[in-house]
DNA sequence: TCGAATTTGTGCGTATGTATC
DNA sequence: GGATACATACGCACAAATTCG
């Protein structure tokens, strides 16, 4: 059972591992199937089964129901680039990745009243309860789904005004400085924190990801004044994006 | 078997991690065993484990051979500040964070001159070969290592000057900027990226992490009318820190 | 100190569902 | 529809680590 002190599946896993780094299995190429596995390397079913998991959770293949399992081709992480607001030319962090790379995308978006929760309340400088307007967005590039993003926004500020909802209304995915505009205020301060954490099965799911893979998170404040205005939290793959800022030198 | 079109072992994962967001399981308590978890929601031995092996790889669980499987504390991840270089005061990224945290910071530095390789020589737009100055940091917090850096310089620059050792000479530990005013070059321009990837063997064991987790990396160039002078990797355990920006809104 | 019970981790064989070709 | 292949699921066995009487 054993074979070097070695778990069978770790044994096979290996092995496909080397015939795809030294190109013997290039990108998109075809795994030998389960059965074939079992046959080849005299294992069970359960063996070349854990194998190929191993492959997956590494990224490095990806299993396709009724279909077989495949090489990924191993993409180069593209740049998000953060480079702060500018006021004019587009504003969300996707329309300025757009403009970056000149990559044509669409999203979707929907809006829904709820009670702060204590982060989200820590965040916007509120009370926990107090309401706020959460807007989820999933963001597409080519039509993949690529980045996922909530932001809040407290009821406070925009309730009962023409900007209440981000995708709506006349200023409708103009971003966070115009619309705040619009209600005389001036948002004069951004922070951004950028973290890495094991990708939520849903997340993962969503951007089309390995699960238990890393995510980035962009957690990003707008504020006028001092006073929060937007907060949001953006998702992206950590293997297919980097996150760039340009800062200046006072 | 399937409930609600979602496989048995997402929905006991899914019930555990509620359990868990919800206090009910604190940081520290014991999962039910792998027999509990299958009398209590009725399923087989391999769904109870595939359903921890899932939070496993989401980090939320840690499983102790012998022992049980348990909560995991989530730290609350510490501040990387990198809010744009100061003039006036500390400069490393460590100094800054320092500066921060009141946290009385130690570090080692080694150098060594070396022939640039492609990255390094794309990075600070020079051809791979020409020679730089490699200078390795380990920083310390409390004692603790938490904190790799590696910064290459172009001998082209700094060859044969008083400050081409980083960390000896005059201007000893005064950063960068200070460093390259000294040669007539106004650093005017930073460039930063953060990107998470998994933790090298190495890293992981230098910064007293788990085998595995992702670390964030953040790649700093600094430039003086738009030649690179230094480039530079940061590396923290991605569970331990945030890197945090301040942008300006123009 | 010893040993029994518990628990995780690995491994096997099999059956069934379901997507793809 | 049939064949193929992955995905989920069940039940079982055993080794290693831990816990506890």
């Amino acid at each position: 059972m054993a074979f070097g002190d070695q778990p069978a599946y770790l044994r096979v896993a290996d092995d496909l591992r080397k015939k795809i780094a030294a190109g013997e299995l290039p990108p998109h190429a075809r795994l030998p199937s389960q059965a074939r596995i079992r046959e080849e390397y005299g294992v069970s079913d359960t063996v070349a089964l854990e194998a190929r998991k191993v492959l997956m959770a590494e990224g490095l293949v990806e299993g396709r129901s009724g279909s077989g399992t495949y090489v990924r081709p191993q993409l180069v992480p593209r740049l998000l680039s953060r480079a702060g607001y500018h006021g004019s030319g587009p504003s969300s962090p996707f329309r300025q990745e757009q403009a970056d790379d000149r990559v044509i995308g669409t999203w979707d978006a929907v809006s829904e009243q709820e009670e702060a929760g204590p982060e989200t309340a820590e965040r916007l400088g509120i009370e926990p309860g107090d309401r706020v307007m959460r807007t989820r967005y999933l963001f597409r590039s080519g039509g993949e789904p690529v980045m996922l993003s909530t932001s809040w926004e407290p009821l406070a500020i925009t309730g009962r005004t023409p900007v209440m909802l981000p995708e709506e209304g006349p200023l409708a995915g103009r971003g966070v400085v115009s619309r705040m505009a619009a209600l005389d205020l001036v948002v004069d301060n951004v922070t951004e924190e950028v973290a890495a954490r094991p990708g939520l099965a849903e997340e993962v799911l969503a951007l089309g990801g390995v699960p238990g893979h890393a995510v980035l998170v962009v957690s990003r404040t707008y504020r006028a004044g001092g006073r929060p205005v937007e907060t949001a939290d953006v998702v992206v793959l950590a293997e297919r994006y980097r996150v760039a800022y340009h800062l200046p030198v006072k």
